[in-house]
DNA sequence: CTGGGGAGGGGGCCC
DNA sequence: TGGGCCCCCTCCCCA
């Protein structure tokens, strides 16, 4: 009998020792592995930077060449800065839009470039770009940009395609297009540091030239913005924080739906690179670009297998980012994004279980509930709708919002008592288990109420309610000082604010004062990011004083 | 400025 | 009396 104890002590002190070489085995395998796919990460990274900075030089190439063709009086500014290139004059204050660094020459001549053609021909910006390996001339020589014409919205965001619409066949077609454009302009740009493996699926190359116009759909141009006016550094927003910021945000993604549940910071479950989150929204104009095969197969990645048998097509906006190509990496500025939407429900998902396993007094609601009670939802949010695109948008950032506003007074704070019922997405409490489960639908994009009329669908019955008045005309809310009528009471109030001339939104930094918040909006931006925007415009307006879009657009900015 | 959707909070009604 | 449910109001945001 005490041999057998023994015995049993001696096999459970092997198994032990076994178990603890497995675990320790497992830790290096995922490190080496974790490191490694680090290290693609950044070479990715600097990949797409390359193939982002040769895609506007040749864009700037083929707009030269077809204002050159298309419009000779352009030609003369065009020569006037070509002179100031070879040193004989600067543009007023050093503008200079964006240095191609030395040292990233990573791109190859026989990629698949694309090039955006733009609508028209004539000049509006023209910016110097100073390249340190132009082609064929060697490090200071320049290039000029010269832009098509734009409406004003393009004049604003130099670049803002994805903002007019571009849809994705049209950007397939620009595709197709470039190619011919690329024999023509011939891309000549050599690489220089011959890295064997930067050679990127054409995809990735489409995917990079898409993510160089809907960045810009969001703010100034990151790579204009390097080197600001007179040599001021990038406004915030800068994407160029992916590389610079100095209090990077890590985010973490899980590969599967597991891992939502089960994967915190340890590196083996998720990866960690640095985030712009000023470039969230770039995500999403990519995600959307997506088929609809790949949504699918991106939302099935975000609840366990139980859920996915519902078929919520619309509980991915944190997801479906996550591209990867085969053997190429994720399209990065893109997927990192998302990201962090993932890791950080995954992590709000962990707070909750742990709040569970710590407080068993608190309530909950849970939406894997929500969503087993519902039918399933066919929700017209795929990814070529544009309409659905706005309501991704709109998803992401009500749960942003969400998380905020738990973060500022939830049911974890000193209001407990009373909101008692814990969404376990953003850890928001609420009074009753009804406003859980309305609430997360935020997270779920469960929406129950359908439209009649139309398609859309609503998770608030009575959201279906007021958009009903859009089919009937019904407008109940009507203005006592003049004639016109809301269907919105809100609308109606905002509205009231014209008579009364109230201005309630007023800036922090100069005192001046709005109506609307839209204004007070635009006014901000003035101050902040927009500053090297109105430089440039400034510049136009004295090079360009005919009545251009361009100008249009500066005057309504101050 | 307006139109219109997303979402939270509060209150009333009913069981 | 309290919870469930529904409706309305309101704020916010974007186009």
């Amino acid at each position: 009998m005490a041999n057998c104890m023994v015995f049993n002590t001696q096999i459970a002190s092997i198994m032990e020792v076994l178990a603890n070489a497995a675990v320790a085995d497992i830790c290096k395998l995922v490190d080496d592995d974790y490191a490694v796919f680090r290290l693609e990460i950044t070479q990715s990274q600097k990949e797409n930077r390359a193939l982002r900075r040769k895609l506007q030089l040749l864009e700037l190439k083929v707009a030269r060449e077809r204002v050159c063709a298309s419009r000779p009086s352009s030609v003369k500014i065009v020569d006037r800065y070509r002179g100031m290139e070879r040193g004989e004059g600067h543009l007023t204050g050093g503008h200079r839009s964006f240095v191609k660094p030395a040292g990233h020459n990573t791109w190859r001549d026989d990629q698949p470039i694309t090039v955006d053609e733009g609508s028209g021909t004539s000049t509006q910006h023209i910016i110097v770009i100073e390249s340190a390996d132009a082609e064929g001339a060697g490090p200071g020589v320049k290039h000029e940009r010269s832009d098509g014409e734009e409406d004003p919205l393009h004049s604003r965001n130099i670049q803002t395609e994805a903002a007019a619409g571009v849809s994705n066949s049209v950007a397939m077609e620009e595709l197709s297009t470039a190619s011919t454009l690329q024999s023509k302009t011939r891309c000549s740009i050599t690489e220089a540091s011959g890295t064997p493996d930067a050679i990127l699926k054409s995809e990735t190359v489409t995917e990079t030239q898409r993510l160089l116009h809907t960045g810009s759909d969001h703010g100034p141009d990151p790579e204009r913005l390097e080197l600001g006016p007179l040599g001021c550094p990038s406004a915030p927003g800068s994407e160029y924080l992916l590389y610079g910021n100095p209090s990077p945000r890590m985010v973490h993604s899980h590969r599967d739906s597991g891992d939502v549940l089960e994967s915190g910071n340890d590196p083996s479950c998720s990866y960690t690179t640095e985030m712009d989150p000023d470039n969230m929204p770039l995500g999403l104009e990519t995600q959307t670009d997506l088929s609809r095969g790949d949504w699918n197969q991106y939302s099935s990645s975000v609840y366990p297998e139980g859920c996915l048998a519902k078929k919520v097509e619309v509980i991915v906006v944190d997801e479906v980012t996550v591209k990867v190509e085969g053997d190429a990496p994720p399209t990065w500025n893109v997927d990192e994004t998302h990201l962090g939407e993932d890791h950080s429900q995954g992590r709000d998902f962990l707070n909750y279980r742990e709040s569970l396993e710590t407080n068993t007094n608190i309530a909950t609601h849970s939406p894997f509930h929500a969503l087993r009670d519902c039918e399933p939802v066919s929700t017209s949010m795929g990814p070529s709708d544009s309409h659905g695109r706005v309501l991704f948008n709109q998803v992401l950032n009500s749960n942003d919002r969400a998380r905020a506003q738990a973060q500022r007074g939830g049911a974890t704070s000193g209001n407990s008592k009373e909101k008692r019922f814990l969404c376990m997405f953003c850890n928001k409490g609420f009074s009753c288990p009804q406003k859980v489960e309305i609430h997360q639908r935020v997270h779920t994009g469960v929406k129950p109420f359908s439209c009649s009329q139309c398609h859309m669908r609503f998770a608030q019955a009575c959201n279906l309610k007021r958009h009903q008045r859009v089919h009937t005309g019904v407008k109940p809310f009507s203005c006592s000082q003049c004639h016109m009528h809301f269907s919105h009471s809100s609308s109606l109030k905002r509205h009231q604010t014209v008579h009364t001339g109230e201005k309630s939104y007023s800036c922090p930094q100069c005192e001046k004062r709005f109506s609307h918040q839209h204004q007070l909006k635009m006014h901000l931006k003035v101050h902040m990011g927009e500053k090297h925007f109105v430089y440039t415009q400034e510049v136009l307006r004295e090079e360009l004083p005919q009545d251009t879009p361009a100008e249009k657009t500066f005057h309504s900015i101050t």
